[in-house]
Formats: C-alpha cells, sequence, structure tokens
DNA sequence: GCCGTTCCTTGACACAGATCAAAATTGGAG
DNA sequence: CTCCAATTTTGATCTGTGTCAAGGAACGGC
C-alpha cells in the first residue's frame, strides 16, 4: 500500500525542513551520519502511516504534508492526540512499539532514521539531543494547551481554537500575504476535527456554520477558510487576543 | 509566606529521588556540580509555588508531596495541565517565565536548581540531558493519554482513571502490600479532580457517590480509598484491563 | 467543647452537545 | 456530462453534565 517515491530534493543542505527539524543544530559531519542512516517514505492522503502497537524500527520528521496522531479506545471512540506538521518529528527513541496511530491526511512525505543507529546518535552527538528535548518540551507545551481546550472550552471555542492555530502556523510558514485577511486550506476533515476536539461531526459541522454565519470565517468549498479578523478569532477562542506568544 | 526548611537529609546520596530525578544517573562528580547549585525549599499544604508568568530563576525536582501545574481563562475556568509527584520535574531550561501555576496540595519539598548554571549543566553534561528528555518524553506520553481521558471519557470513566493513575503510582511506591486490596490517600480535593478532569466538582462528588454504591471502590473519611478489585476498577476506566503497560 | 470555615454531598432543573435520521453538496471515475 | 460514493449540512429529539441552591460533615482555633 504505502508508496516509496523519491522527494523532489537530492540532499540535507536542500531539505525544506533542515532548520527547523531534529537536525536542525547539525553541522556538516553530523549531517553526514544522519545521510547514511536515512531514507524517505511518501505516503497519499487518508493512507495508515502505521498502527499503535505496530513493531518501529524508525523514527522520522515530517518533511511534507500534514500526518495525525490517535488514540482509540476498545468501543472505537476515538481521539487525536498529535498534530504532526513539517518538521515534526515521529517516534520515541529506545522504544521499538508505535504508541498511537499515525495516519496521513494529506500526502505526506516523512524522512526516516533507522532507529538503532539514531539512538546511538542521541548518545554521541549533543547537538541531535538538545534539539530533540527542545522540540520534545515543546510538544509537551502544546498538548498542555490543547488539555485546557479539551477541558474547559465550549464547540464554539474548541474550533475557534483549532482554526487559529492552523492559521498562525500558515502565517509563520508565510503562505499568507502580511496583510490582515488570512486565507489557509484546512488540512482536516469535519471528522478529524471532531477527533481532535472530542466532539461530534455533527457538532463541528453546526459550529462552523454558525461561525461563518457570524461572520468570523468565510469558506470556499468545504475547506478553504478565509480570516478577515484574526483578532475576532481569538477572542472566539477564548483567548487573551493580545497575551498569547507567537510560539 | 514560603517557608524555607531544612529537609531531612544532608546530600543527594541519602535522597529519597535520588534514583529516579533528573540527577538519576550522574555519577559522583557531576552530582558534586549539582550540589554546589542546588537548594531545597518547602511549601505547606494549600501553598502556591509559583504563577504562571512569574520570573523564575530555577529549574526544580519534587522530592516529596504532591504539587499541581494549573492553567486558567480570563473567566477563572481552570484545568490542570500537570500532577506533579516525587521525582518529577518542574520549569523549562532556557524559559525563565513560568507558564504554568504551580501549587502545593500536600506538604511539599523540592530541590532547585539556580536555572542559568543548570542550562549550562545540560549543554555539557550528557547524562542530565538525556534523562531530562526521558522524563519529558514520558510526560508527553501521560499527557496524551490524559487527551484521551478529557476528550472521550464519560464523567464515571475520567473518576476511575483519575483513581487507577493514584492508585498504580502507590503501588509502584511500595506503599501497599502486594495484596489485592489497595488502600490509598487521594492527595486531591474534589475541586482539584474536577480541575483534572474537566468536569465540576459536584459532577465529581456525584461519580464518587456512585462508584461507592455500586461496590468499586470504597471511602474512610473523605480521602482514603480502598480499592478491592483493581481490574475492576480498570474496567470502569474503560482501559483494556490487562493491555496496559504498568509503566 | 463550641463555633466558624472549609470541604463535601445531594437535589431540582436547564442546557450544550450527543444521537438518530435524512437530505444536500462535492468531487472523482467513467 | 453523468453518476456514484464520500463528505457535509441540517433537523428533531434525548441525555449527561452543568448550574443553582441548600444542608451536612470534618477540622482547626479559641
Amino acid at each position: 500500500m504505502q508508496q516509496v517515491v523519491a522527494p523532489a530534493f537530492k540532499n540535507c543542505s536542500d531539505c525544506p525542513i533542515r532548520h527547523r527539524a531534529v537536525c536542525a543544530k547539525c553541522d556538516s559531519q553530523e549531517l553526514e551520519l544522519l545521510e547514511d542512516i536515512k531514507y524517505y517514505r511518501s505516503f497519499t492522503a487518508g493512507q495508515p502511516v502505521m498502527w499503535a502497537g505496530d513493531h518501529m524500527d524508525f523514527v522520522a520528521s515530517v518533511v511534507s504534508g500534514v500526518a495525525t496522531l490517535t488514540q482509540t479506545m476498545e468501543d472505537g471512540r476515538t481521539q487525536m492526540v498529535g498534530l504532526l506538521l513539517p518538521s515534526d518529528f515521529v517516534g520515541r527513541p529506545g522504544r521499538g512499539v508505535a504508541a498511537y496511530t499515525v495516519t496521513a491526511t494529506t500526502d505526506l512525505t516523512m524522512c526516516c532514521f533507522r532507529r538503532k543507529p539514531f539512538e546511538k546518535m542521541i548518545d554521541t552527538t549533543p547537538h541531535v539531543a538538545h534539539r530533540l528535548l527542545e522540540m520534545t518540551l515543546d510538544e509537551l507545551d502544546a498538548a498542555r494547551e490543547w488539555m485546557l481546550v479539551l477541558g474547559r472550552k465550549t464547540a464554539r471555542e474548541k474550533i475557534a481554537s483549532l482554526l487559529s492555530i492552523i492559521a498562525r502556523r500558515d502565517a509563520l510558514l508565510g503562505t499568507a500575504p502580511p496583510g490582515k485577511q488570512l486565507v489557509f486550506d484546512l488540512p482536516l476533515t469535519r471528522e478529524a476535527m471532531a477527533d481532535y476536539l472530542g466532539l461530534t461531526l455533527e457538532t463541528v459541522s453546526r459550529q462552523m456554520s454558525a461561525l461563518k454565519r457570524d461572520g468570523i470565517i468565510s469558506l470556499s468549498g468545504k475547506r478553504q477558510i478565509s480570516v478577515p479578523d484574526m483578532d475576532r478569532l481569538m477572542t472566539e477562542a477564548g483567548d487573551d487576543s493580545d497575551g498569547g506568544y507567537l510560539i
């Protein structure tokens, strides 16, 4: 099922996530070590990357596309526990079994590192270990912010929170012009949004309609969102529209 | 408000969390470096340790007692985002401002490290950095398990999940005899439990009463819980009673 | 030992979001 | 272009949990 295709670039120096991923701080010598243990894999939108419980002999960086990390109960209730964007890291050094199910929600390319040699690198090259610690601490902060969303926000605030997270990321990536009107594509179905936010897909749909009706967002097709006033969206999310650190 | 008292031991080799905290892998030479930058602080039950936004010139390990990490919205809605038990780490290297409010829920002693020298140690002694990475990854896993609880579990399942987490921890610490009947103290008020689980304190109280009525738990006083059948509690939590790794 | 404070329990009722059901829209295959 | 399947929207109703309110139990200070 998995397609293995060549990415659009040849080596690390041309890599689009070179300066943000786990390899960000590596010097050219360390990069060579990584080159030896890496390979690319690509997946099409909707494909599973791995299932919770699978044996895993690699860790990876997302190069392009979006993937989700989900956890499922026996009766089928599903909760998304991570949203993986370009430069994010997948897998845990020292753990050979996947703890979560990973699914590509858009076409996806990952840069995979064979696990054993990567673990050795962590022990020997401080740059990789240090960057991985930094990224893990960032993920922990994101997870904790998300807990507040899941535990205490209303359905409308949850939707607004998710939209503002994605909008902010797109603004960072420079996709949008610096002008006020933000436009971006939702990389998630209504169901995936529901799994992210601990809601049902019907509630997601209703709240999206409500935000549209109230002029907070507008839609072109089902997936393209534009936000005329970012501050207003942030207010709907229940966040202090100023206080928040822009990452 | 903060009481600074001497702990019951003198140096790291007598420390009760010596083998589990961030210093777990340090050799005696590294320990000496830590001794130079550490000091103890104690707090009584209920005292705030720090407020979100406070300037913070230390990081710390919990030596004894329990503390909570909470996040609060402008209108007062509160969500607990971390439960700090002995050996857990507080603070983030590289960040001088507290992101969360920390509160002692029992009498608490922390081993504090001055932040700047600690950051230098992370860069120079791989044992500390490596252990901190490991601990952060564990916390991230815990946070993700918690997301499933917050997003998808019913009130009854949430309470059962919290009780089984605390029961398992106490079992690990060897407080309980290896027999079946687990007995432990809840280190949290009903309100703190509600903040942990994204519920109101009334709902927590009702569900505690329901679990008691159904014989899943029994109470002596408000805080001492006994669990006659751990598997049954796990089932109520919606967890596979076998599959779960006992950490 | 009494009293006040804090914490906890229980009840009545309201409402946000879930559930069940069906129709509408979209996008891709042929 | 047409049709089919997947996704999304909308409607009607139900229910779990929140909200408001009142008492009760436990604990520390005097």
